[in-house]
DNA sequence: TATATTAATGCAATCGTTTGCATTAATATA
DNA sequence: TATATTAATGCAAACGATTGCATTAATATA
């Protein structure tokens, strides 16, 4: 059962292998009979065109490498969805690497990508060296989603402006003494952004009490380190409004609160961030902005397809989106 | 800037392309100072070996394809993240296709993977043709991951088994009205045996009520047609004892129960499967049914490198394990 | 010293496609 | 009818790596 190549569909259709070539490729000056031939001809012999022979020729893999720290983060895992969605729509393959959020994966990685002969490049979710993404634009275009880097198209969020408004909000329902827990930044640009609107909003007021805890042991288990700090540290500090980085942040936090007999939001106001699955569901249900993993996703994609065309791909920010539930009882609107 | 193909380094060090070709592989007879020059040169030019011409050569890729739901799943994607460490490991890459459940999909994505000649692939999770997967099979080594197909080597894990157990369980801990509420079967084997293992411990009971709701709709957004179903039907058949086949659905009645004033555990236990990172925070905390993915993806990935270096797999199964929470206070001990 | 053996390297074919150019046959134009 | 044009197809050369075989030089054996 050997593999069937084009020279077998030429043979048994009578033609040479360039016409075959040409009649599955499609818009060449082909007669009507030739061309039905040769397409019974595959079809029957069940011809499937070898994608190496082809990138070889050329030199375009109709593939990308998409790199992320972590396929199975609930926000990447859907990057990941949609980015085979759109990619399977035009016929694109698509390679991940995960980096781990480590230099050397990293480097690897692209190395794995580039040996692939990927036509381009998008790297998701910060963490990495920007040199090295600025090195890798050198041989492919490349794009990046929510995190930046300078001269390389990218789509991110309005972190900074989100949690303003967030922050804003808690002040005008009320809030004094505030709590910022979060991941510490290590290069994660979204991150430090976050933590910029927070103290945006609330440098300036005079009349409240702000503490800051960034821990590096939340980049791994959220969920159980959350509540663990929570539980040793937070319940003597005592904020009324907890502002986290990440749903499972605020999940922790409100599990454990729930522990130590604290009310939810009665006591403490807690927002998270991402709009897991989860969080609507919780108990009480999580405040949280949601971004949009799709859309994000969506112009990733498109932009860096254009950019393989050699069209001009420009810089977008997409709007993240409060989303006010049980945890934190805030009016939107009075920001 | 073009790139550096083999030529330019046998140029660049004054030998052959073989002999590039054979210190870049190793293992060849080639003196030490020839080594060398010939690494020196490729390091000096950024050489970077070309996939496709090496595949098109070897009819070997290195890589290999996985078919799956859906990636952004939590167990799926928890698969995907355990696969794609594991293929680094040994030098082999992952394309990913999602059969987004739909026969269509798959026989397009099989079709995508055999053009880009994988060297096998591996199918996780039901819900498609097996007559589709057996016919992959015929091409190119397969194994199957969390369902079955004939004469195809597998791991699954012991989900009759399991709920055989857990219903047990709940039995002698004293519930006798019974509610199974779980995603119709749907060609997904591991749902009709966790079903069976229902029925099997049930069946012959006399003393007891048992009721099955089946679910084509719950197989999208569990938790909210979870938390709609048990509000509009469940809450007059009231059960005390709840068996869903997963973590979200089992969230969505915890939540749903919260908001009728009905308490859990104490009027009804209900437990999940999956153990989902959220279920053990969630309030009360999930009992629930942990699946090893790391392992499952593991055995999965190592079987079919066997597969491919003609060495024979096995099938295996996995024991699943119990998670004792909150939502449903049994000892496990007891059965 | 002549011969056999081994070590180190090069030559050239091959993998399956695509595509520029050449060729042929058919048709249109003068 | 001779010539120019067009349509349909084939030829053969790439693309970049690997590898069986041939070659050469160096060393060991008789």
């Amino acid at each position: 059962m050997r593999k069937v190549t084009i020279k077998d569909v030429a043979r048994l259709a009578g033609v040479s292998a360039s016409t075959v070539s040409r009649v599955l490729a499609g818009g060449a000056a082909i007669s009507e009979d030739t061309c039905s031939r040769v397409r019974d001809a595959a079809e029957k012999l069940g011809y499937i065109p070898n994608t190496a022979a082809r990138s070889l020729r050329c030199e375009k893999s109709r593939s990308i490498g998409v790199v992320l720290p972590d396929i199975s983060g609930e926000f990447y895992s859907l990057c990941a969805s949609s980015i085979l969605k759109y990619a399977r729509m035009v016929g694109y393959t698509v390679l991940f690497i995960e980096s781990g959020r480590e230099l050397e994966a990293e480097r690897d990685g692209i190395r794995i990508l580039l040996q692939h002969g990927v036509d381009g490049m998008i790297f998701i979710g910060g963490g990495s060296d920007g040199a090295l993404i600025l090195e890798a634009s050198r041989s492919v275009p490349v794009m990046t989603g929510d995190r930046r880097v300078d001269n390389i198209p990218s789509v991110t969020f309005n972190n900074r402006e989100t949690v303003r408004r967030l922050s804003n909000a808690l002040y005008s329902a009320g809030h004094r003494s505030f709590l910022y827990l979060g991941e510490s930044f290590n290069g994660f640009e979204n991150l430090s952004e976050r933590y910029a609107g927070f103290t945006d909003a609330l440098s300036m007021k005079n009349d409240i009490r702000v503490t800051t805890m960034l821990e590096d042991s939340l980049h791994g288990d959220k969920l159980s380190v959350s509540f663990r700090l929570f539980c040793e540290r937070i319940k003597d500090m005592l904020p009324d409004a907890v502002i986290t980085s990440n749903d499972l942040i605020a999940q922790g936090i409100i599990s454990a609160s729930y522990k130590c007999g604290i009310r939810i939001p009665e006591q403490i106001a807690v927002t998270g961030f991402d709009d897991m699955t989860s969080s609507a569901y919780y108990t009480p249900s999580v405040t949280t902005v949601r971004q949009d993993a799709d859309e994000l996703s969506r112009l990733c994609f498109n932009g860096l397809i254009a950019l393989i065309e050699n069209k001009p791909t420009v810089s977008q920010i997409l709007k993240q989106k409060i989303i006010i539930r049980d945890s934190a009882e805030i009016k939107e609107g009075e920001v």
